[in-house]
DNA sequence: CTATTTGGTCAACCACGTTGACTATCTTAC
DNA sequence: GTAAGATAGTCAACGTGGTTGACCAAATAG
């Protein structure tokens, strides 16, 4: 039961600001290793792109956003040497979309990196507690709003 | 530690997921209360300017962004009819901000509904897990991180 | 009284998203 | 084999939520 010492509005700001500490402290290391251009969103986009490469429409699809939207993302990410498009010789209207050197680089470091923050954050609470937070929180999340399931997730 | 059964990327993405699903539960429910138009970031606004009102400078710097965007944001809620503006008859350079009536009642009616939801939580995962969440997050979180500047990450 | 700080606004810009319209290409059906 | 439809990508216009920098008016410090 929700009390005025347990309002409701405190669990989704705990929520947002335990996303944001880790993104942050993500972002912060990923600068000190030659990453300072990489924004948040950028890091779920590569993870989407995967290794084996992928379309703007599929990512738009992935993610959750109009084809358009991806679209930009990945000249962004293109613009910033993480990303490259190639025609797809089997068909002329798709332009593959493949993660460059430099986009495996920021990927794989993204791995290492929260592997490391969930350590820390184990070696506070405890492993179980960390584990328990993550089997709540898949219990509560409909599955469409957690649709980023990684196939080509490489790590750590 | 992490493993490649529970990688380290997971967990902030059901942080996210969990306070998406809160969000969108919470704007679902607001829209059917006749507040269709209030969206994700205007409840931590009006919640922000609180009972007492204030200014758009200071309402930039709890909200931790800057007075231009707080002043934009106002704007907003002005045109929707949230907040109001009012002169500060001690200091003319200054322009007060206070909740309107409907302001108040958009304000009322998300506490309750988070109520409600933090309370379906604590039906499904028991209470104590619940708490156990709010209180992990409390120890991992810097205090500086409850604050809101995240663009992009409110959905549409 | 002058110098500085403070509150608000304007303008330009960026990141990230949306719809709608349009072209080029591939696929399906007749 | 061609006409019709679905699909991939892009362009344009726009909305929202941010950012800096410049600027003015009013309050305050010296």
């Amino acid at each position: 039961m929700a009390t005025p010492d347990r309002p409701g509005f405190v669990l989704p700001l705990l929520l947002l600001a335990g996303f944001r500490t880790l993104i942050d402290d993500l972002h912060a290391e990923l600068a000190r290793q030659g990453h300072a251009e990489l924004r948040p969103a950028h890091g779920f986009v590569l993870q989407a792109v995967g290794a084996g490469g992928t379309t703007a429409s599929d990512l738009g699809q992935r993610l959750g956003v109009s084809k358009q939207a991806a679209g930009k993302t990945v000249d962004r990410l293109v613009a910033l040497g993480y990303l490259e498009r190639a025609d797809d010789p089997a068909d002329a209207r798709r332009k593959l979309v493949r993660m460059t050197a430099k986009g495996y680089d920021g990927l794989r470091r993204s791995a290492v990196v929260f592997d490391e923050l969930r350590d820390r954050w184990a070696a506070t609470l405890g492993p179980d507690r960390v584990a328990a937070i993550e089997d709540d929180l898949r219990r509560m999340v409909p599955a469409d709003v957690f649709r980023l399931d990684v196939p080509g997730w490489f790590g750590g």
